[in-house]
DNA sequence: AGGTTGACCATCC
DNA sequence: GGGATGGCCAACC
């Protein structure tokens, strides 16, 4: 299994209304300082495969959605979190100690 | 095989 | 607190 598919089966358990790091996501993976990779493999996800990887749940370590790339793409990140509860404050921050998910299933067979 | 490219992060002014 | 910097590491030429 690539890296990259690592990701994609680790962000697939990010439950509704939660968020977490990209760093969080390379932890998980054993590769703690691979966080620039987590996005990169986000960046490059299928949209066939946008349904079962909720992509827009993972955001940056200041709890800010990334304005990288795709400003289109991070207006959908916005709405999509909203949509599931997420509150941002007026510097566009969510709160982490809240919304944070850490309780991987550490890892598939 | 080496250089480039990033949806990042911690650290230092 | 915000900008700059350097390190990071997998994927893709």
């Amino acid at each position: 299994m690539s890296f990259y598919e690592e990701v994609y089966a680790l962000v697939a358990q990010i439950p509704s209304g939660r968020v977490c790091a990209y760093s969080d996501v390379a932890a998980a993976l054993g590769s703690p300082r691979a966080a620039r990779q987590v996005g990169f493999a986000l960046a490059r996800l299928p949209r066939a495969r946008a349904d079962q990887v909720p992509w827009h749940r993972v955001i940056n370590a200041q709890g800010r959605i990334s304005g990288r790339g795709d400003l289109v793409r991070a207006d959908l990140q916005r709405a999509l979190l909203k949509r599931e509860g997420v509150i941002f404050d007026a510097h566009d921050r969510c709160d982490l100690s809240n919304y944070r998910f850490v309780d991987f299933r550490s890892r598939m067979n």
